[in-house]
DNA sequence: GGGCGCCCGTGACAAATGGCACGGGTGCCC
DNA sequence: GGGCACCCGTGCCATTTGTCACGGGCGCCC
Protein backbone atom coordinates (compact mmCIF):
# COMPACT_ATOMS: atom_id res chain seq x y z
CA UNK A 1 0.00 0.00 0.00
CA UNK A 2 1.07 3.65 -0.54
CA UNK A 3 0.38 5.75 1.79
CA UNK A 4 -0.55 9.41 1.21
CA UNK A 5 -0.78 12.67 2.78
CA UNK A 6 -3.59 15.15 0.81
CA UNK A 7 -3.10 19.00 1.01
CA UNK A 8 -6.08 21.11 -0.77
CA UNK A 9 -8.09 24.35 1.03
CA UNK A 10 -10.87 22.97 -0.49
CA UNK A 11 -12.57 20.79 2.20
CA UNK A 12 -15.48 19.13 -0.75
CA UNK A 13 -12.45 19.05 -3.02
CA UNK A 14 -10.24 17.40 -0.55
CA UNK A 15 -12.17 14.65 0.46
CA UNK A 16 -13.86 13.82 -3.05
CA UNK A 17 -10.01 13.25 -4.42
CA UNK A 18 -9.27 10.88 -1.07
CA UNK A 19 -12.75 8.91 -1.94
CA UNK A 20 -11.63 8.55 -5.73
CA UNK A 21 -7.96 7.64 -4.59
CA UNK A 22 -9.45 5.24 -2.02
CA UNK A 23 -11.17 3.24 -4.58
CA UNK A 24 -7.56 2.12 -5.96
CA UNK A 25 -6.29 -1.21 -4.91
CA UNK A 26 -2.58 0.31 -4.06
CA UNK A 27 -3.39 3.87 -2.55
CA UNK A 28 -4.53 4.78 0.80
CA UNK A 29 -4.63 8.03 1.92
CA UNK A 30 -3.84 8.30 5.55
CA UNK A 31 -4.20 12.03 6.14
CA UNK A 32 -5.62 15.23 4.81
CA UNK A 33 -4.40 18.63 5.84
CA UNK A 34 -6.18 21.95 4.51
CA UNK A 35 -3.03 23.95 4.94
CA UNK A 36 0.16 23.98 3.44
CA UNK A 37 2.22 24.53 7.36
CA UNK A 38 0.30 20.91 8.32
CA UNK A 39 2.03 18.97 5.51
CA UNK A 40 5.34 17.96 7.43
CA UNK A 41 3.60 17.94 10.13
CA UNK A 42 0.68 14.99 9.08
CA UNK A 43 3.28 13.15 6.66
CA UNK A 44 5.44 12.75 10.02
CA UNK A 45 2.76 11.63 12.24
CA UNK A 46 1.74 9.06 9.70
CA UNK A 47 4.52 7.90 8.02
CA UNK A 48 3.02 8.92 4.81
CA UNK A 49 5.30 7.73 1.17
CA UNK A 50 3.90 10.34 -0.68
CA UNK A 51 2.35 13.53 -0.30
CA UNK A 52 -0.13 15.49 -3.12
CA UNK A 53 0.06 18.90 -2.24
CA UNK A 54 -2.10 21.96 -3.90
CA UNK A 55 -0.59 24.94 -4.67
CA UNK A 56 -2.37 27.54 -3.09
CA UNK A 57 -3.01 27.11 0.23
CA UNK A 58 -3.07 29.56 3.11
CA UNK A 59 -0.21 29.01 5.77
CA UNK A 60 2.26 28.48 2.96
CA UNK A 61 2.36 27.34 -0.62
CA UNK A 62 2.16 24.07 -1.51
CA UNK A 63 5.74 24.65 -3.29
CA UNK A 64 6.92 25.70 0.19
CA UNK A 65 5.54 22.68 1.81
CA UNK A 66 8.02 20.68 -0.72
CA UNK A 67 10.79 22.59 0.28
CA UNK A 68 10.61 21.26 3.87
CA UNK A 69 9.58 18.26 2.77
CA UNK A 70 12.72 17.61 1.15
CA UNK A 71 14.41 19.25 4.20
CA UNK A 72 12.70 17.28 6.91
CA UNK A 73 11.46 13.83 5.62
CA UNK A 74 13.10 13.82 2.32
CA UNK A 75 11.94 9.10 1.99
CA UNK A 76 8.60 11.08 1.14
CA UNK A 77 8.09 12.41 -2.70
CA UNK A 78 5.82 15.29 -3.28
CA UNK A 79 3.45 15.80 -6.06
CA UNK A 80 1.84 18.67 -7.06
CA UNK A 81 -1.94 18.90 -8.02
CA UNK A 82 -2.77 22.03 -9.56
CA UNK A 83 -5.53 24.25 -11.31
CA UNK A 84 -3.07 26.75 -12.59
CA UNK A 85 -0.82 25.59 -15.47
CA UNK A 86 1.48 28.46 -15.05
CA UNK A 87 4.66 27.97 -16.12
CA UNK A 88 6.49 29.50 -13.65
CA UNK A 89 5.12 27.01 -11.03
CA UNK A 90 6.13 24.01 -12.40
CA UNK A 91 10.19 25.53 -12.38
CA UNK A 92 9.94 26.61 -8.68
CA UNK A 93 8.21 22.85 -8.13
CA UNK A 94 11.13 20.99 -9.94
CA UNK A 95 13.56 23.20 -8.03
CA UNK A 96 12.05 22.47 -4.67
CA UNK A 97 12.48 18.60 -4.88
CA UNK A 98 8.61 18.15 -6.39
CA UNK A 99 8.76 14.86 -8.85
CA UNK A 100 5.25 15.20 -9.77
CA UNK A 101 3.23 17.61 -11.58
CA UNK A 102 -0.09 16.88 -12.69
CA UNK A 103 -3.19 19.47 -13.54
CA UNK A 104 -6.69 18.95 -12.11
CA UNK A 105 -8.33 19.01 -15.53
CA UNK A 106 -6.08 16.00 -16.52
CA UNK A 107 -7.77 12.29 -16.39
CA UNK A 108 -7.86 10.34 -13.06
CA UNK A 109 -5.81 7.53 -14.64
CA UNK A 110 -3.00 10.01 -14.62
CA UNK A 111 -2.73 10.95 -10.90
CA UNK A 112 -3.15 7.66 -9.74
CA UNK A 113 -0.27 6.38 -12.54
CA UNK A 114 1.73 9.93 -11.42
CA UNK A 115 1.33 9.06 -7.30
CA UNK A 116 3.04 5.20 -8.26
CA UNK A 117 5.34 6.88 -10.58
CA UNK A 118 6.65 9.40 -8.11
CA UNK A 119 6.36 6.31 -5.06
CA UNK A 120 8.44 4.90 -7.14
CA UNK A 121 11.16 6.97 -7.52
CA UNK A 122 10.76 8.25 -10.72
CA UNK A 123 9.28 11.96 -12.41
CA UNK A 124 5.89 12.30 -13.86
CA UNK A 125 5.50 15.60 -15.24
CA UNK A 126 2.28 16.92 -17.26
CA UNK A 127 3.50 16.89 -20.63
CA UNK A 128 1.50 19.85 -22.32
CA UNK A 129 2.24 21.75 -18.91
CA UNK A 130 6.12 20.75 -19.55
CA UNK A 131 5.79 22.15 -23.52
CA UNK A 132 4.23 25.45 -22.21
CA UNK A 133 6.51 25.78 -19.41
CA UNK A 134 9.71 25.50 -22.16
CA UNK A 135 8.26 27.64 -24.85
CA UNK A 136 7.63 30.55 -22.13
CA UNK A 137 11.65 30.38 -20.83
CA UNK A 138 12.49 31.43 -17.63
CA UNK A 139 11.59 34.34 -15.18
CA UNK A 140 13.74 37.41 -16.64
CA UNK A 141 12.88 39.77 -13.78
CA UNK A 142 15.14 40.73 -10.73
CA UNK A 143 13.96 40.12 -7.57
CA UNK A 144 13.34 44.06 -6.93
CA UNK A 145 11.22 43.85 -9.80
CA UNK A 146 9.17 41.19 -8.84
CA UNK A 147 8.65 42.90 -5.11
CA UNK A 148 7.59 46.28 -7.18
CA UNK A 149 5.19 44.26 -9.23
CA UNK A 150 3.64 41.88 -6.25
CA UNK A 151 2.77 45.26 -4.24
CA UNK A 152 1.31 46.69 -7.56
CA UNK A 153 -1.19 44.36 -6.97
CA UNK A 154 -5.05 45.12 -6.83
CA UNK A 155 -4.52 48.74 -8.62
CA UNK A 156 -2.45 49.88 -5.83
CA UNK A 157 -0.55 53.34 -6.32
CA UNK A 158 3.36 54.25 -6.77
CA UNK A 159 3.22 56.03 -3.10
CA UNK A 160 1.66 53.36 -1.64
CA UNK A 161 4.29 50.66 -2.95
CA UNK A 162 7.18 53.26 -2.10
CA UNK A 163 5.95 53.24 1.50
CA UNK A 164 5.42 49.82 2.04
CA UNK A 165 9.02 48.38 0.47
CA UNK A 166 10.41 52.04 2.37
CA UNK A 167 11.70 53.39 -1.54
CA UNK A 168 11.42 56.22 -2.88
CA UNK A 169 9.09 56.92 -5.84
CA UNK A 170 11.16 57.60 -8.79
CA UNK A 171 12.49 54.19 -7.58
CA UNK A 172 9.42 52.48 -7.48
CA UNK A 173 8.76 53.83 -10.91
CA UNK A 174 12.52 52.59 -12.12
CA UNK A 175 11.82 49.22 -11.29
CA UNK A 176 7.99 49.61 -12.57
CA UNK A 177 9.10 50.67 -15.95
CA UNK A 178 12.02 48.18 -16.18
CA UNK A 179 9.48 45.15 -15.26
CA UNK A 180 7.32 46.63 -18.05
CA UNK A 181 9.79 47.14 -20.99
CA UNK A 182 10.93 42.68 -20.05
CA UNK A 183 7.54 41.81 -19.78
CA UNK A 184 6.94 43.55 -23.41
CA UNK A 185 3.50 45.32 -21.82
CA UNK A 186 2.40 48.64 -21.36
CA UNK A 187 1.15 49.65 -18.25
CA UNK A 188 2.43 48.36 -14.89
CA UNK A 189 -0.74 46.63 -14.28
CA UNK A 190 -0.67 44.27 -17.41
CA UNK A 191 2.98 43.83 -16.52
CA UNK A 192 1.36 42.87 -12.78
CA UNK A 193 -1.09 40.49 -14.23
CA UNK A 194 1.10 38.84 -17.29
CA UNK A 195 4.21 37.91 -14.34
CA UNK A 196 1.09 36.80 -12.21
CA UNK A 197 -0.14 34.36 -14.95
CA UNK A 198 3.48 33.57 -15.97
CA UNK A 199 4.15 32.40 -12.08
CA UNK A 200 6.78 34.60 -11.64
CA UNK A 201 5.26 35.71 -8.38
CA UNK B 1 -33.13 7.04 -6.20
CA UNK B 2 -31.73 11.47 -7.26
CA UNK B 3 -30.32 11.26 -10.18
CA UNK B 4 -27.50 14.22 -10.53
CA UNK B 5 -25.84 15.74 -13.49
CA UNK B 6 -22.69 17.09 -12.42
CA UNK B 7 -20.91 20.37 -14.58
CA UNK B 8 -17.18 21.31 -13.50
CA UNK B 9 -14.57 22.30 -16.06
CA UNK B 10 -11.82 20.42 -13.70
CA UNK B 11 -11.85 16.87 -15.16
CA UNK B 12 -10.59 15.57 -12.27
CA UNK B 13 -12.52 17.48 -9.50
CA UNK B 14 -15.26 16.79 -11.14
CA UNK B 15 -14.73 12.72 -11.65
CA UNK B 16 -13.64 12.87 -7.72
CA UNK B 17 -16.48 14.82 -6.80
CA UNK B 18 -18.91 12.37 -8.34
CA UNK B 19 -17.20 9.40 -6.62
CA UNK B 20 -17.85 10.93 -3.44
CA UNK B 21 -21.64 11.21 -4.10
CA UNK B 22 -21.88 7.66 -5.50
CA UNK B 23 -20.43 6.88 -1.75
CA UNK B 24 -24.71 8.14 -1.15
CA UNK B 25 -27.35 5.46 -1.09
CA UNK B 26 -29.83 7.64 -2.66
CA UNK B 27 -27.60 9.73 -4.99
CA UNK B 28 -26.37 8.80 -8.42
CA UNK B 29 -24.54 10.79 -10.87
CA UNK B 30 -26.01 10.05 -14.11
CA UNK B 31 -24.03 12.28 -16.35
CA UNK B 32 -20.93 14.57 -16.13
CA UNK B 33 -20.73 17.79 -17.98
CA UNK B 34 -16.81 19.88 -18.30
CA UNK B 35 -18.96 22.83 -20.26
CA UNK B 36 -21.47 25.29 -19.28
CA UNK B 37 -23.33 24.78 -22.48
CA UNK B 38 -23.48 21.04 -22.19
CA UNK B 39 -25.89 21.21 -19.55
CA UNK B 40 -28.98 21.26 -20.28
CA UNK B 41 -28.55 18.65 -23.07
CA UNK B 42 -27.13 16.17 -20.54
CA UNK B 43 -30.30 16.97 -18.32
CA UNK B 44 -32.41 16.21 -21.49
CA UNK B 45 -30.80 13.14 -22.08
CA UNK B 46 -30.45 11.42 -18.89
CA UNK B 47 -33.84 12.71 -17.64
CA UNK B 48 -32.06 14.28 -14.32
CA UNK B 49 -33.76 15.66 -11.32
CA UNK B 50 -30.70 17.87 -9.80
CA UNK B 51 -27.82 19.78 -11.47
CA UNK B 52 -24.78 20.71 -9.49
CA UNK B 53 -23.61 23.02 -11.58
CA UNK B 54 -20.30 25.11 -11.06
CA UNK B 55 -20.19 28.56 -11.89
CA UNK B 56 -16.88 29.37 -13.89
CA UNK B 57 -16.60 27.28 -16.94
CA UNK B 58 -15.95 27.63 -20.56
CA UNK B 59 -18.94 27.82 -23.20
CA UNK B 60 -21.57 29.28 -20.30
CA UNK B 61 -21.38 30.35 -17.09
CA UNK B 62 -23.34 28.17 -14.17
CA UNK B 63 -25.18 30.89 -13.79
CA UNK B 64 -26.32 31.37 -17.09
CA UNK B 65 -26.91 26.91 -17.35
CA UNK B 66 -29.22 27.94 -14.17
CA UNK B 67 -31.05 30.25 -16.49
CA UNK B 68 -31.42 27.84 -19.41
CA UNK B 69 -32.58 24.66 -17.47
CA UNK B 70 -35.49 26.98 -15.66
CA UNK B 71 -36.41 28.12 -18.91
CA UNK B 72 -36.79 24.70 -20.77
CA UNK B 73 -36.80 21.69 -17.77
CA UNK B 74 -38.33 23.39 -14.81
CA UNK B 75 -38.43 20.24 -13.25
CA UNK B 76 -34.87 19.76 -12.38
CA UNK B 77 -33.60 21.73 -9.79
CA UNK B 78 -29.93 23.48 -9.96
CA UNK B 79 -27.60 23.51 -7.39
CA UNK B 80 -24.41 25.90 -7.75
CA UNK B 81 -21.41 24.21 -6.22
CA UNK B 82 -18.41 27.30 -6.38
CA UNK B 83 -15.06 28.07 -5.13
CA UNK B 84 -15.81 31.83 -5.32
CA UNK B 85 -17.88 33.21 -2.61
CA UNK B 86 -18.92 36.44 -4.63
CA UNK B 87 -21.42 38.01 -2.94
CA UNK B 88 -23.02 39.31 -6.48
CA UNK B 89 -23.12 35.85 -7.54
CA UNK B 90 -25.53 34.64 -4.76
CA UNK B 91 -28.02 37.45 -5.92
CA UNK B 92 -27.86 36.71 -9.67
CA UNK B 93 -27.81 33.02 -8.69
CA UNK B 94 -31.13 33.39 -6.89
CA UNK B 95 -32.62 35.82 -9.80
CA UNK B 96 -31.82 32.93 -12.52
CA UNK B 97 -34.03 30.46 -10.28
CA UNK B 98 -31.10 28.52 -8.11
CA UNK B 99 -32.42 26.83 -5.41
CA UNK B 100 -29.19 25.66 -3.37
CA UNK B 101 -25.75 27.36 -3.38
CA UNK B 102 -22.43 25.40 -1.79
CA UNK B 103 -18.95 26.47 -1.47
CA UNK B 104 -16.55 24.04 -2.23
CA UNK B 105 -14.72 24.08 1.37
CA UNK B 106 -18.36 23.26 2.61
CA UNK B 107 -17.97 19.89 4.70
CA UNK B 108 -19.32 16.88 2.60
CA UNK B 109 -22.78 16.09 4.19
CA UNK B 110 -23.78 19.77 3.53
CA UNK B 111 -23.50 18.92 -0.12
CA UNK B 112 -25.25 15.75 -0.08
CA UNK B 113 -28.01 17.19 2.50
CA UNK B 114 -28.34 20.61 0.16
CA UNK B 115 -28.78 17.75 -2.89
CA UNK B 116 -32.07 16.36 -1.02
CA UNK B 117 -33.71 19.28 -0.04
CA UNK B 118 -33.26 21.16 -3.69
CA UNK B 119 -34.75 17.88 -5.07
CA UNK B 120 -37.55 18.31 -2.28
CA UNK B 121 -38.20 21.51 -3.85
CA UNK B 122 -36.30 23.45 -0.96
CA UNK B 123 -33.91 25.67 -0.60
CA UNK B 124 -30.29 25.31 0.77
CA UNK B 125 -28.38 28.59 0.93
CA UNK B 126 -24.58 28.89 2.78
CA UNK B 127 -25.15 30.71 5.67
CA UNK B 128 -21.62 32.44 6.22
CA UNK B 129 -22.57 33.75 2.39
CA UNK B 130 -25.87 34.58 2.56
CA UNK B 131 -24.75 36.72 5.48
CA UNK B 132 -21.81 38.67 3.59
CA UNK B 133 -23.92 38.88 0.91
CA UNK B 134 -26.45 40.82 2.46
CA UNK B 135 -23.87 42.86 3.90
CA UNK B 136 -22.41 43.66 1.24
CA UNK B 137 -25.65 45.42 -0.45
CA UNK B 138 -26.58 45.43 -3.94
CA UNK B 139 -24.80 46.17 -7.20
CA UNK B 140 -25.15 49.82 -6.90
CA UNK B 141 -23.08 50.43 -10.40
CA UNK B 142 -25.06 50.85 -13.97
CA UNK B 143 -25.33 48.90 -16.65
CA UNK B 144 -22.58 50.91 -18.54
CA UNK B 145 -20.22 51.59 -15.55
CA UNK B 146 -20.20 47.95 -15.03
CA UNK B 147 -18.69 47.90 -19.19
CA UNK B 148 -16.14 49.60 -18.80
CA UNK B 149 -15.16 48.36 -15.32
CA UNK B 150 -14.97 44.93 -17.43
CA UNK B 151 -13.49 47.02 -20.09
CA UNK B 152 -11.27 47.82 -18.01
CA UNK B 153 -9.17 44.55 -16.99
CA UNK B 154 -5.90 43.08 -17.21
CA UNK B 155 -4.67 47.00 -17.58
CA UNK B 156 -6.34 48.34 -20.58
CA UNK B 157 -5.73 52.30 -21.48
CA UNK B 158 -9.03 54.33 -22.03
CA UNK B 159 -8.24 54.49 -25.87
CA UNK B 160 -8.49 50.84 -26.20
CA UNK B 161 -11.63 50.55 -23.91
CA UNK B 162 -12.85 53.24 -25.97
CA UNK B 163 -12.04 51.96 -29.32
CA UNK B 164 -14.36 48.90 -27.81
CA UNK B 165 -17.06 50.00 -26.87
CA UNK B 166 -17.28 52.48 -29.27
CA UNK B 167 -17.19 55.57 -27.50
CA UNK B 168 -15.57 58.87 -27.17
CA UNK B 169 -12.25 59.11 -24.23
CA UNK B 170 -14.28 61.32 -22.06
CA UNK B 171 -17.14 59.50 -21.73
CA UNK B 172 -15.13 56.42 -20.67
CA UNK B 173 -13.22 58.20 -18.17
CA UNK B 174 -16.87 59.85 -16.70
CA UNK B 175 -18.33 56.52 -16.38
CA UNK B 176 -14.86 55.31 -15.09
CA UNK B 177 -15.02 58.18 -12.56
CA UNK B 178 -18.41 57.16 -11.49
CA UNK B 179 -17.31 53.58 -11.11
CA UNK B 180 -15.05 54.88 -8.94
CA UNK B 181 -16.52 57.04 -6.72
CA UNK B 182 -19.05 53.77 -6.16
CA UNK B 183 -16.84 51.66 -5.23
CA UNK B 184 -15.04 53.66 -2.74
CA UNK B 185 -11.88 53.48 -4.51
CA UNK B 186 -9.25 55.75 -6.34
CA UNK B 187 -8.05 54.59 -9.48
CA UNK B 188 -9.91 52.14 -11.99
CA UNK B 189 -8.01 49.45 -11.14
CA UNK B 190 -9.01 49.39 -8.14
CA UNK B 191 -12.64 49.93 -8.77
CA UNK B 192 -12.60 46.87 -10.86
CA UNK B 193 -10.64 44.61 -8.96
CA UNK B 194 -13.18 45.38 -6.30
CA UNK B 195 -16.13 45.02 -8.41
CA UNK B 196 -14.92 41.58 -9.41
CA UNK B 197 -14.24 40.29 -6.18
CA UNK B 198 -17.90 41.38 -5.25
CA UNK B 199 -19.33 39.30 -7.87
CA UNK B 200 -20.65 42.47 -9.96
CA UNK B 201 -18.70 41.53 -12.81
C1' DG C 1 41.75 46.09 -10.97
C1' DG C 2 38.08 46.25 -14.52
C1' DG C 3 33.67 44.83 -16.21
C1' DC C 4 29.11 43.72 -15.21
C1' DG C 5 24.59 43.41 -13.14
C1' DC C 6 21.64 44.93 -9.67
C1' DC C 7 20.02 48.36 -6.39
C1' DC C 8 18.74 53.18 -5.12
C1' DG C 9 18.12 57.82 -6.00
C1' DT C 10 17.32 62.53 -8.69
C1' DG C 11 15.56 65.47 -12.28
C1' DA C 12 12.90 66.45 -16.25
C1' DC C 13 9.60 65.46 -19.87
C1' DA C 14 5.19 64.04 -22.53
C1' DA C 15 1.25 61.38 -21.93
C1' DA C 16 -2.38 59.38 -19.37
C1' DT C 17 -5.47 59.66 -15.56
C1' DG C 18 -8.96 61.28 -12.09
C1' DG C 19 -12.05 65.18 -10.81
C1' DC C 20 -15.24 68.51 -11.83
C1' DA C 21 -18.49 71.47 -14.30
C1' DC C 22 -21.47 71.82 -18.02
C1' DG C 23 -24.94 70.71 -21.73
C1' DG C 24 -28.02 67.75 -24.54
C1' DG C 25 -30.52 63.53 -25.24
C1' DT C 26 -33.57 59.54 -23.82
C1' DG C 27 -36.72 56.90 -21.15
C1' DC C 28 -39.49 56.05 -16.87
C1' DC C 29 -42.74 57.25 -13.29
C1' DC C 30 -45.48 60.29 -10.30
C1' DG D 1 -45.79 68.16 -17.74
C1' DG D 2 -42.11 67.80 -14.24
C1' DG D 3 -38.75 65.25 -11.80
C1' DC D 4 -35.33 61.79 -12.08
C1' DA D 5 -31.83 58.52 -13.52
C1' DC D 6 -29.01 57.13 -17.06
C1' DC D 7 -26.35 57.85 -21.26
C1' DC D 8 -23.05 60.55 -24.17
C1' DG D 9 -20.15 64.22 -25.07
C1' DT D 10 -16.85 68.50 -24.32
C1' DG D 11 -13.63 71.21 -21.83
C1' DC D 12 -10.27 72.28 -18.25
C1' DC D 13 -7.41 71.31 -14.24
C1' DA D 14 -3.93 69.08 -11.00
C1' DT D 15 -1.91 64.79 -10.29
C1' DT D 16 -0.04 60.47 -11.62
C1' DT D 17 2.39 57.67 -14.65
C1' DG D 18 5.85 55.90 -17.98
C1' DT D 19 10.24 57.05 -20.00
C1' DC D 20 14.81 58.65 -20.27
C1' DA D 21 19.36 60.27 -18.77
C1' DC D 22 22.43 60.45 -15.18
C1' DG D 23 25.09 59.30 -10.92
C1' DG D 24 26.72 56.55 -6.83
C1' DG D 25 27.12 52.22 -4.21
C1' DC D 26 27.49 47.24 -3.75
C1' DG D 27 28.82 42.48 -4.84
C1' DC D 28 30.41 39.03 -8.10
C1' DC D 29 33.59 37.08 -11.42
C1' DC D 30 37.14 37.06 -14.99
Amino acid sequence: MIRIVLADDEHLVRGAIAALLGLEEDLEVVAQVGRGDEVVGAVAEHGADVAVVDIEMPGATGIEAAARLADRRPGCGVLVLTSFGRPGYLRRALDAGVRGFVGKDAPVEELAGAIRTVHAGGKSIDAALAATALMAGDNPLTPRESDVLRAAADGRTVADMAADLGLARGTVRNHLSSAIGKTGTATRHEAAAKAHEMGWL
